[in-house]
RNA sequence: CGGGGCGUAGCGCAGUCUGGCUUAGCGCGCCUGCCUUGGGAGCAGGAGGUCGCCAGUUCAAAUCUGGCCGCCCCGACCA
């Protein structure tokens, strides 16, 4: 292609829109533009990165022996009702009505329709194990879209589901979808974990997320630096009876002590104002599940992590409650809670439940709140002063926490994006959607399924987080949107624009994608360009042609910087045996 | 949805506080011509704006007031 010819429209400066690397570099370098609010237009060269990113993924994908389809974007409420997924997505399925005033969803993600399908079409255990796989643009209402095509409302994604006859064809079909996809970003050239995961809405029992480490990434991940152990902080479970860095050696039970603590609610600034640490704190956090009210003690410094505590009550969700339910529970203003005198109100045992997280377990003479309004307790101690009815794991892993795998203390927190994720789905959808088959012994059973997602447009972004520098991004080959450009460095002047013109032909000839400056504008614009847009080989025809012993041409490599003068007589090759083998 | 910020030419911004001194500016980009060609050249000429929208205050509004819309950031939320 020639510049000319082509739609590549760079940008000198940041726009102000973007704020991530990525964001700002797609805009510059003529990849994307904003539509509005979370949808991009893609641009020439924007397309291209993203064909290339979807013919790996495709090729991955057939090569893991999965099929490709194609299904509506527009789906009929029906399944999703049946699947209670209607509800439990909510605002975030885009609805529209038809002329008939029909509701009709935009899909965000296809587990209903395939299983639908599927359920139709297949009623053998000889018809099974099969995967399916599509390409194909998803629509979410996003609560707020951010960092380019990173979070959009509309946005590529190939996801596939595998529906097999048990737990131990899943398990295969698991493990080839996490081999295609490490394939896939391997030869996309991005560095990702495999991070253990909380299946979420999906629901099911086992996940993992692909996940590219990233400041411009909304997932937290913890990497233990001992032994490489990945997981998402929602889902690491903590091994340990307590925090060590908690005890408070040998001190002995203090008298229980009330103290006026005005306006002070938080734990920041119960801890300011009474001059004691967090970690010397108990907070209590009223939970609602389906089947009561929940006080759940923390220490000051830790985070209740709800997943797990749904897991322990056996609940689908746990929220924390309302403002009127606490003052109900407890008797006391919110900000306020505490555990002392919760007996007396239906606690332990009744019919409201005093979970501890373990790391309470070794605290003494800690401060909770009073159950009254500004006021709360000193040297409270458990069962001196209250009891509880069980002790868990219900918090959010910390660094200070010991590895989940290893037990060594490496453990680091850090932000990626999420690439991919794989689920165990289970019977969840085929159960809902009556999804069954009959097997060898005439039998109907419901399907066991999986899915698996990836995010295209996030590689493209991703791809660019993981390599750039001050000039503009640096591509891998594999996902360039051409291998090579040609800089003329004045293409009025008959020897270079020839020699430029052969070089070109010649490439287009031996198939090698090849991008032609051709633009009557001095170098530096050309150089510049050429950086920002990321290109692997950068051809330089100019000066070079002057050579005593022959003309020459210059060739730079993007990621290395480093640069060699060829001659013109041996420039195809060269640059064919730096292209193959990509 | 809560908090904060922004909206002036294709892009980046100044002007708004203190209404009139502007025919609404600057840089980049764009168009024409000349010139130049190894890291965002130079000279000359030129095009391009309902100052987000609507209403109000005023002799007078980009500037003040009210409402609405859009965009960005933080949070909540989210596969």
């Amino acid at each position: 292609m020639k510049w000319t010819n082509s739609f590549i429209p760079t940008l000198k400066e940041d726009p102000a829109e973007a704020e991530s690397l990525s964001h700002k570099l797609m805009i510059r370098a003529g990849l994307i533009r904003k539509l509005s609010a979370g949808t991009y237009n893609y641009l020439p060269l924007g397309t291209r990165v993203l064909n290339k990113v979807i013919n790996i993924v495709r090729e991955e994908m057939d090569g893991s022996g999965s099929l490709e389809v194609l299904l509506p974007a527009l789906h009929p409420p029906e399944p999703w009702e049946q699947t209670g997924r209607l509800k439990d997505f909510g605002d975030i399925i885009f609805k529209i009505k038809d002329r008939s005033g029909k509701l009709n969803l935009l899909g965000p993600t296809h587990e209903e329709i395939i299983t639908l399908l599927v359920s139709n079409e297949i009623s053998s255990y000889r018809q099974l194990p099969v995967i399916l796989y599509q390409i194909q643009t998803k629509f979410r209402d996003e609560i707020r879209p951010r960092f380019g095509v990173i979070r959009s409302k509309e946005f590529i994604m190939m996801d596939a589901y595998s529906f097999d006859i048990d737990e131990e064809g899943l398990e295969k079909s698991y493990r080839k979808m996490y081999k295609a996809y490490c394939r896939i970003f391997d030869r996309c050239g991005l560095s990702y974990h495999i991070i253990e995961a909380d299946p979420g809405l999906m629901g099911g029992k086992g996940s993992h997320e692909f996940t590219c480490p990233s400041p411009a990434g909304e997932d937290l991940f913890i990497k233990c630096g001992n032994c490489n152990y990945s997981a998402n902080p929602n889902f690491a479970p903590i091994n340990e009876f307590g925090d060590k860095s908690s005890e408070t050696p040998n001190s002995s039970l203090k008298p229980l002590k009330d103290i006026l603590t005005p306006d002070k609610s938080s734990i920041e600034a119960v801890s300011k104002f009474l001059n004691v640490q967090p970690t010397e704190m108990v907070k209590t956090m009223v939970c609602r599940t389906p089947t009561g009210q929940i006080a759940v003690l923390l220490r000051g410094d830790h985070e209740l992590n709800f997943a797990k505590l749904a897991r322990l009550v056996s609940a689908p969700v746990v929220e924390l409650s309302d403002e009127k339910t606490i003052e109900k529970v407890t008797g006391g203003a919110m900000g306020f809670s505490g555990p002392v005198g919760l007996s007396a109100r239906g606690g332990p045992t009744g019919n409201i439940k005093i979970i501890a997280d373990y790391s309470v377990l070794e605290m003494k003479n800690f401060v909770t709140g009073a159950n009254k309004k500004d006021m709360h307790f000193l040297n409270v101690n458990i069962n001196r002063d209250f009891k509880i009815d069980r002790s868990a794991d219900v918090r959010i892993i910390t660094e200070q926490d010991p590895c989940p795998s290893c037990g060594k203390r490496m453990l680091k927190i850090m932000t990626g994006i999420e690439l991919g994720h794989i689920f165990k789905l289970g019977t969840k959808y085929s159960e809902a959607l009556n999804a069954c088959f009959l097997d060898e012994k005439g039998k109907r059973l419901p399907m066991i399924m999986g899915c698996y997602g990836i995010g295209v447009n996030r590689i493209i972004a991703s791809a660019i987080e993981n390599s750039y520098d001050e000039n503009g991004i640096i591509w891998t080959n594999s996902i360039a949107p051409y291998q090579v450009i040609i800089i003329s460095i004045n293409p009025a002047d008959k020897r270079i624009r020839e020699v430029s013109e052969k070089l070109y032909q010649d490439l287009r000839a031996n198939s090698i994608e090849v991008l032609w400056d051709d633009r009557d504008t001095s170098p530096g614009v050309k150089f510049k360009d050429a950086d920002l847009l990321g290109i692997p080989l950068i051809v330089t025809v100019g000066k070079g042609l002057k050579d005593k012993v022959g003309g020459k041409v210059d060739i730079k490599y993007r990621s290395s910087g480093k640069k060699e003068s060829i001659g013109v007589d041996k420039v195809l090759e060269h640059i064919s045996s730096r292209v193959q083998g990509v």
